[in-house]
DNA sequence: CGATCTTTGACAACCGTTCTCAACAGGCGT
DNA sequence: ACGCCTGTTGAGAACGGTTGTCAAAGATCG
């Protein structure tokens, strides 16, 4: 139960720490592999599986049900608005809508509770490049 | 491009309109078999998906990716409170919450935006027999 | 260094969903 | 009613992301 610091944990946390947006795992694990630092497809899930439960990363699923991670700047609760293109992210919250939340549930004799809330959009360079 | 009216297409939308909760494809399937309605699965998901489609069903993700379906009230955009355990559903709406969320997404210059919101909990009955 | 015990990685297994394609059946014209 | 035309069905294969398997590799401790 340990927790070793292997080559591959550090290449996969180091990975995070450089690219801002939400990447796939099998992205990642194509840069890592292109960059040299060659880690097993299975192991990238591994470390993020581990990262996520220790809310080192949060993860969020895109549309076509992949499942998205990132390294937060903060680990406090937050939203994302994402680029559906790029992946390009913008750490948001809204303690107008954390409270709403929490209220339309309780009353409606739920516990529990959990929200999601995502924002998805297409950024100004993916429309520019978009429109050609 | 018609768009029969057979008789495995009346048994699915005949099923969702007796269920108030979101349910699975794969529980609709069983479902209609266990009551005689033979279905194939394949078809399940076809009619779901043009139903989808045609806006006459939501669509919402379960926590570990399966698609949940549900025949709602009204049509019109709104959210959802759902029991995660038994798939009652609250239909919900938040005016505040909807201004906010575009509003923010503008002013980071994102296009085409779209949101996810949606509320998990435990209800009432569920939390009851869980307790035993 | 050696023993121990977690971690790795190639591959198989899974699971929800979609595709394939021959058999089938609405629905329209006659 | 009868047939034809074409959309639909269903069993199973295929798919894509993710997780499990298990022998080999390597991190940590004495």
């Amino acid at each position: 139960m340990a927790a070793r610091m292997t080559r591959q944990r550090t290449a996969v946390v180091e990975a995070l720490d450089e690219i801002a947006d939400f990447r796939s795992a099998q992205q990642l694990h194509e840069t890592l592999r292109a960059r040299g630092e060659s880690v097993g497809l299975a192991t990238v899930y591994r470390a993020l599986q581990a990262l996520a439960d220790a809310s080192e990363v949060d993860v969020l699923r895109a549309e076509d049900g992949e499942s998205l991670y990132r390294r937060c700047a903060r680990r406090e609760h937050h939203h994302h608005l994402v680029c559906r293109m790029c992946g390009r992210t913008v750490e948001i919250d809204g303690p107008t809508v954390e409270a709403w939340a929490s209220k339309v549930a309780a009353a409606q004799g739920f516990d529990d509770i959990e929200h999601t809330i995502e924002l998805w959009g297409t950024c100004a360079d993916c429309r520019a490049s978009a429109a050609r």
